[in-house]
DNA sequence: CTATATTACGCAAACCGTAACGATG
DNA sequence: CATCGTTACGGTTTGCGTAATATAG
């Protein structure tokens, strides 16, 4: 007997239906069904009547509901207790939301999920300097959605958890009227010498830049840098250079994408410091972003998520 | 969080010690100190200071035990609720002990345990009918400690689980005074024609004595059959034949022993119905037997745990 | 055909035990 | 060197999600 099987048989009982309660509880329907079995074994006696439109407690059931309420009312009661004590994702939660969870629409998810938790207060911070990773380190931000580093980038791996939440390919953005948007695809090397729009020096951006510029043997021509992506898409709007980035900014700052050759995928990810990695609002939002992305998938998203 | 780590801490708390708690406790103690480690991380901060005598509480620490000892109420509680929902391993425990478990003492090592837990009830049963699993599946007892049937005839193997507790070579009995007393094996080939004691028909023992005969083309003498082992080793000490068993049977039943060839050894398990695993006395009496068999290693055993 | 629950399977994380290590009196 | 706790490592189990499978309205 867990604690989650409990609150698993307890809320099934409460919604007299397995699967509303695997969404409530942000666990697949078979994963719950497999708890309630393997307790009900345990048990020696079945608590569900399995019906048709559902399912009903039987006099087993309801004998074991009525007994570990007082459980389930202690556990929530310590839950709330220790969240004073705990340094991170407490009432007040922090996210870092980089430029790609507004584009994709995540932050769209964020806002339905904290609808339903309306006792967490939300801070959202767009502003994560230029190291997000860092931002988490340093307690600044408690959550992050935001792109993973590239590996050789990512330092200290071993600290952090991250839970990717969907691929982009990576893309030339480019200005509508450019003849080059109506390419299928955009090999790297014809950047040789190209005018490139790029963040500040140092940043990640930047530093992913110069990275495909060394692999790739390339040598773009003049580079234009701004902290600010919307100072960078203005320029590409404007025709003065050309820029790495996903699909999603295409759409959101009217400019046009294509898929660079080599293909190469940038994960978005949920990201917090592993000691938060079973935090129980991470797990319920990490499920419930997980399930949203399976409800809502983006053209460009379901070709990455194989 | 888990119910495990609350458990743990407040032992842990209590005994202002870990090795001590892990021993109350049952687990090993770098499980136990894990387990607070992973506790600690995930609420933010230390909940016991390390001293060199032993832990004691921080702050925190203070904080925590003081509201999870609800949960912890709540929890022993519910476990004494639903014992009368399960349908085994209850208040009433009952336990099947092979001879085998009187043999190698494992009697004396629950005795050991069952007066640490004045408030259960033990009975042992000596008399499993020819089929230990049977008895177990019929619910005619919850627990037993016993040999593990070969392979061949262990079905429906996937309802049960089986711990090994030692493993035992395979002897052949003989009369003290019989001269291949002092052989340093007994090649099973020898046994032909000779006269042999088993169970009564259709026994486990009698089993696995024709299987063995089967299998190295081996016929044996005159056959005397027992229902009970006291009769049986009793014909043995009379000179009225020789039988298969453990090194163990030797010493309890004043006989000589010697290891059949080729070598097989005998598993000695705690066995139960799958369902009834984590039981919390079952893991509990397993962890038990286990750490005794650790501290009071067994001659004929150490060989065999390798 | 939709809604509901179960079964089958693969994978990642958790948990435990052993053994080796570190620190202190 | 004896006691107490931590680190490192391997093996087993658990828990979850996906996909495929019943079963009834």
């Amino acid at each position: 007997m867990t604690i989650t099987q409990i609150l698993y048989v307890l809320e099934t009982a409460r919604q007299h239906n397995v699967s509303k309660a695997a969404e409530n509880l942000y666990v697949s329907q078979p994963a719950l069904s497999a708890q309630i079995k393997k307790l009900e074994e345990e048990l020696g006696c079945e608590l569900f009547r399995r019906e048709h439109q559902g399912v009903s407690l039987t006099a087993a059931g309801r004998t074991f509901c009525e007994a570990s309420k007082s459980v389930e009312a202690a556990w929530k009661k310590l839950q709330e207790e220790t969240k004073y004590l705990q340094n991170a994702v407490c009432r007040q939660v922090r996210i870092g939301v980089g430029p790609r969870a507004f584009s994709t629409g995540l932050v769209d998810a964020l806002i339905f999920f904290f609808n339903q938790h309306p006792d967490t207060e939300v801070a959202f911070i767009t502003d994560s300097g230029e190291n997000t990773l860092a931002a988490l380190e340093k307690r600044q931000m408690d959550l992050a959605i935001d792109r993973l580093p590239p590996a050789p980038l990512f330092q200290h791996q071993e600290r952090f958890s991250a839970f990717t939440l969907l691929k982009e390919r990576q893309c030339v953005l480019l200005p509508l009227e450019d003849s080059r948007s109506g390419w299928e695809s955009f090999p790297f090397q014809k950047l040789q010498g190209a005018t490139v729009v790029s963040g500040s020096e140092g940043s990640l951006d930047d530093l992913i830049m110069r990275e495909n510029c060394r692999k790739y043997g390339v040598q773009p021509g003049r580079v234009y840098r701004a902290d600010n992506l919307d100072a960078v898409m203005s320029l590409i709007q404007r025709g003065k250079g050309i820029a790495l980035g996903p699909r999603s900014f295409a759409r959101r700052y009217q400019v046009a994408a294509v898929p660079v050759l080599p293909a190469t995928e940038v994960d978005l990810c949920l990201i917090c410091l592993r000691q938060n990695q079973r935090n129980s609002l991470v797990v319920r939002l990490k499920r419930y972003l997980h399930g949203y992305l399976s409800a809502n998938p983006m053209e460009d998203h379901q070709e990455g998520r194989k």
